[in-house]
DNA sequence: TAAATTCTTGCAAAATCTTCCAAAACCTTC
DNA sequence: GAAGGTTTTGGAAGATTTTGCAAGAATTTA
């Protein structure tokens, strides 16, 4: 086969896929791997994708969402019970803070519809948006921390100092009864400054992360209102955590 | 058989396979890999097709191309061109504020390589480098403009009012000898704190907007530094142009 | 920090291209 | 219809490009 005709099917195929790992290439192009890469150099030149460690992407993808949530298979569908019953929870017009992470993102697909007032700091959570105005989003400024898509540094801390909202979405890496404790300690800061904006905190986590812990401390239990978790939680900490007057809301997994 | 007969042959033959190599087409017309050679040689000169190493490809295929980037078609080509030419403007390591508007984001697709230090107000130019950890991609605050996925507001007039850069590359809805002018009032303050932020102004416009005037004024021509253009441009405006000392590269669209 | 994966670079083999040449086909003219 | 000239064809030698591989560098991930 000829470079060219290589080239275009591999665009073509990026077009459908939106990534694609080297081996993945080389299979569907028939060519060796060592080719492929030229061939994605030369691409990536014309500004039709851009090469990755492991692979390439393409430049305009018709979903955003897909440049960040390939990865994230875990958990897909209690995360999408999860979304789906916490977005019960909000009422039309409300002013809501939605923070970073997949189980959030989820959230905010079946949050449309309610058209409230959004503050996040997520990627991915701003282009699920950005297409439909219903809603008025609002996009707290900062760093993108690479893999996730979020929004953190001094800016996006200040941005949510400076704001009130009804409620806090927000997930975190885990939770005992010794508090909320989330791994990038980066993302500390500013959802502490989402708790303390929000008059009501609700806490969407996969059974997973309950009685987890992870590396840095981020809350006690009385800063959480509500949390939205699936049906495998395990009882006994869930019984816990409502003695603790927090509600704790079983999303069921259809 | 006939020379013009085999290349006629050829011709329809490419027209349904868009892509052939040299053995494919000496089989299908019965003559040697050789003569098939020249009469790609005539072909090519004809303008029906392009030959590539190991065959050849049709030149015009009418699904190709456009199925790429279905959103914006105009001077689709030129904006291309424009955005290799405009980051070849900047250096490594460079602090650069990119302005919303798709001639800047094709700008963006080139600019990964250099692993700036990027501002931006613009959604698709955050996803772009959203996967990259190469550059470090500082995203302003805003609130999300629906269409253009812009964010804008006080937040983001804030964010650049704070920052300082070497670079600013932005666009705009025309420019002429008064000055340079916008169609969205929303964005002209915020560019104005781009101009402000910026050691170095870079205006890329395609050459459409050369001699044409917004609505709202944005800036006069003193605040403008280099000017990317494409082959469209009007000799007699550019000429003006470099008068008032600014830098004016046409960019060239292979 | 260390292991593992992936990338870059240089190189030799393979494929393809160009250029040239002689044979074949074709045309013109007688 | 034949002789002489022109064009086209197929092939071969050498130059060029592309390809696949391997060693060392770089990046990612845990």
């Amino acid at each position: 086969m000829q470079p060219e005709e290589r080239q275009k099917r591999i665009e073509e195929y990026l077009l459908k896929t939106e990534f694609a790992s080297l081996d993945e290439l080389s299979e569907e192009v028939d060519a060796s791997v060592s080719t492929v890469r030229r061939d994605l150099g030369v691409l990536e030149e014309k500004g039709t994708l851009r090469r990755t460690h492991g692979g390439a992407r393409l430049l305009n993808p018709k979903s955003d969402e897909f440049t960040f949530t390939t990865r994230d298979t875990h958990q897909l569908e209690e995360k999408e019970a999860i979304g789906k019953a916490c977005a019960e929870l909000i009422q039309p017009g409300q002013t809501v803070i939605l923070d970073a992470g997949t189980t959030v993102y989820h959230v905010a697909k079946h949050l449309e519809i309610k058209s409230p007032q959004i503050i996040t700091n997520s990627l991915p959570v701003a282009n699920l948006f950005s297409a439909a105005n219903k809603a008025e989003i609002v996009v707290s400024g900062g760093v993108i921390y690479p893999r996730l898509g979020v929004l953190v540094g001094p800016l996006a801390v200040e941005a949510f100092s400076k704001i009130r909202a009804d409620v806090a979405i927000m997930s975190a890496g885990g939770i005992s009864l010794d508090g909320v404790s989330n791994s990038h300690g980066l993302l500390i800061d500013i959802q502490r400054a989402m708790i303390h904006a929000a008059r009501k905190v609700i806490l969407c986590l996969d059974h997973t992360k309950l009685g987890r812990q992870s590396i840095s401390p981020l809350c006690g239990l009385d800063a959480i209102d509500t949390i939205v978790t699936d049906k495998g939680a395990p009882a006994d900490l869930v019984k816990a955590l409502r003695k603790q007057k927090i509600e704790v809301i079983i999303a069921a997994g259809n």
